[in-house]
DNA sequence: ATAGCTGCAAATGCTTTGCAAGGCC
DNA sequence: GGCCTTGCAAAGCATTTGCAGCTAT
């Protein structure tokens, strides 16, 4: 292990290039840091320039234009989820299943919906088109 | 009537005045041209772009600031409603009330989803907080 | 060896803003 | 008259791209 590896687990490295390799796609070491900072913890949700942030923190930061380029590479091989909210910029979740989110806006956070509270979306496409994703964003403020 | 007003009935007109009078908002000309071009028909699903390029058929066109402008005075005082969908460009309904939608990706159109489609969203909002909107896009792809 | 990645900086596309001139009450 | 609007052009911001040099297989 060298030293970019230095503050994760050998185990969740290994599972993070089996990720990497079931997708596809190559291990390399700015995919494995910005990998690591992702999934390392529970579900997350942030945007762009959050990740790129964090990433700042490491010793050999990966530059702007390869945190949007991992995202949406991530994204597009089902490593992420990009959800669309009001404003400009794009967020990404780290769960990928169906699901749908609350957006406080003063707060600008954005956050799953317990499973337990989403009622079945039981919608019929139209003719000649097939579902691709239902996107819900419940938007919240505070009383 | 003034030449402004030529392709819209005086009744049309008329209504437009109140509907921007009890919102607040003074006739301008440039509101009342955009305001005819969004409300003549019936529901319409448009960008600031779709709109501008609409809006410079006519005779004296507003400038591009002055639909980002009136778009956002309109959606503000509840004549219009932004919706937020994949990319860069946001868009605009004339349908205020609560409503869901379809978005086709490969053509870029979105369009109500008719409401007998819709089951009933029934979430309840974090402690502290309250229910701003609820946004659903139900995204679509060709077969 | 070679196809794929990365970093930098410049470019892009949508949207917003500053400010001077014009319009509505 | 005085405040609100408009138009123009410049600025802003998130994101994308071109390209030369590096890296994984």
């Amino acid at each position: 292990m060298d030293a970019n590896q230095m503050n994760s687990t050998n185990d969740t490295v290994c599972k993070l290039r089996e990720k990497l390799a079931a997708a596809g796609l190559r291990p390399t070491r700015q995919r494995l840091e910005i990998g690591n900072l992702l999934f390392e913890s529970g579900d997350r949700h942030f945007t762009a320039e959050m990740l790129h942030a964090e990433a700042n923190r490491l010793r050999y930061p990966p530059s702007l234009a390869t945190v949007y380029n991992t995202l949406h590479l991530f994204a597009a091989h089902g490593l992420l989820r990009e959800i669309a909210v009001y404003g400009a910029k794009t967020w990404y979740d780290t769960k990928t299943g169906p699901h749908f989110h609350f957006y406080r806006e003063d707060r600008e956070e954005l956050f799953d919906i317990p499973d337990a509270l989403i009622p079945i979306l039981n919608i019929a496409a139209p003719e000649g088109t097939m579902i691709e994703a239902i996107d819900v964003v419940v938007r919240l403020r505070s009383i």
